[in-house]
DNA sequence: CCCATTTTGACAACATTTTAACATTATGTT
DNA sequence: AACATAATGTTAAAATGTTGTCAAAATGGG
């Protein structure tokens, strides 16, 4: 049995054409071809075609692509057409703007709970979710179906805290402290890290201003 | 005169480096060898050596690199050596968690302003700066020094919105919106698409389960 | 219903990125 | 001061990712 493994390449993709064939289907657009798609996208259109058909061909010849199927396939695959419940570790004001994404509910993650250790934001309601006491966090996932626990919590107590939700048995952890978390082959890890995102712009400005300079 | 373009997948692991070399100096490393520092985080040995090389040898043969001047070199490259101010545009609790950062600060980015379009939040004050009304945002940026423009707004008004800004003479937007952005030739942007990260998040859980399934 | 046109899917060529191998250079111990 | 060891910088090879090309298939107009 032959498993096709689609490269992180791709899968970093398919957002952004998820992205592109939902405005597309609000606008009433039926169909599409890759190259109207990579004019649009401003990405070669044999990049769009091998994208797709790394899952095996959504398209027709002489046609295109049906943009409402497209869009609902490529959903399928990146688990849309699931429900995912998740909680916010951090009720800080990126934890607050996390959870009050009603975006993310559209999509299939619903907000279940959140905690933090500050007893001055314990209680607090951040769109129906109450602030929970670290202390209530085991119980809670143990007691509860949660796939996803987010972390907005600062790096010192990040990696603790990780592995504590791995032992409750969280599966997957998106993890927007500036730290690396240590979790067991098979938990999903993806990394938000805001700073390195700020550097790499830090680098561009950079760049750019010496380019400029030494081609006068 | 020859400049040699220097890949984004080098750059993109430049802060991750950056990250680890100040930990070690922290801890009071004094010298690391790229198969140390390899172990540590998780790379090949000849990725960092290839990486490092890039910008033109820091270590010494038979002793390996010093962490602390290594840590400033990279600094250097990443342009944290200067100083970037930095406003805000969208003063939700996405603009309050970045302007409320205190460690974008330490490494020379200061956050000079923020701005937003809601009366009920003009006035509030956000570590020591004052939300304006996005009304006062064009003189502001035309009589202050400002390298960075950050956006917290939602996706609808934020094209519009930086390509004011553009127009104002900004050169660099950090962007959260989920929209791609249409800026001129050597306007930097670099974006971080929340929604996009989690789909990632959400493709890797599943394909997990599913690759559990099938080897069953 | 035929045929010119469109457009995919597949494959091959090309480019980039990553890893491996090793010659060279410095270290530090005897 | 010589030499064994360590570890870089560099070059080569392998792997991965992207782009170009084209045959085959479907469309849609006449």
């Amino acid at each position: 049995m032959e498993i096709k493994e689609i490269s992180q390449a791709v899968i970093g993709r398919l957002p952004r054409y998820y992205r592109y064939l939902g405005d597309l289907k609000d606008e009433g657009v039926e169909r599409i071809s890759s190259q109207e798609l990579s004019e649009l996208m401003k990405v070669t259109a044999s990049q769009i075609r091998q994208d797709f058909n790394n899952f095996g061909g959504f398209g027709q010849q002489g046609y295109g692509y049906n943009v409402e199927y497209l869009y609902k396939e490529i959903g399928k695959i990146l688990g849309l057409d699931q429900t995912h419940h998740f909680i916010i570790i951090g009720a800080g004001n990126l934890g607050q703007a996390l959870g009050g994404y009603l975006n993310f509910e559209r999509r299939g993650f619903i907000f279940s709970g959140m905690f933090d250790q500050n007893p001055a934001l314990v209680g607090k309601d951040v769109r129906g979710v109450k602030v929970q006491p670290m202390e209530e966090m085991e119980a809670f996932v143990k007691n509860n179906a949660v796939d996803i626990a987010v972390l907005t919590i600062p790096k010192t107590g990040a990696v603790d805290v990780a592995e504590k939700l791995v032992s409750y048995g969280i599966k997957a952890i998106w993890n927007f402290a500036h730290v690396d978390l240590n979790v067991p082959e098979g938990i999903q890890v993806e990394n938000v890290h805001l700073s390195d995102s700020l550097m790499k712009l830090s680098y561009n400005i950079n760049r750019y201003n010496q380019s400029l300079m030494e081609n006068q």
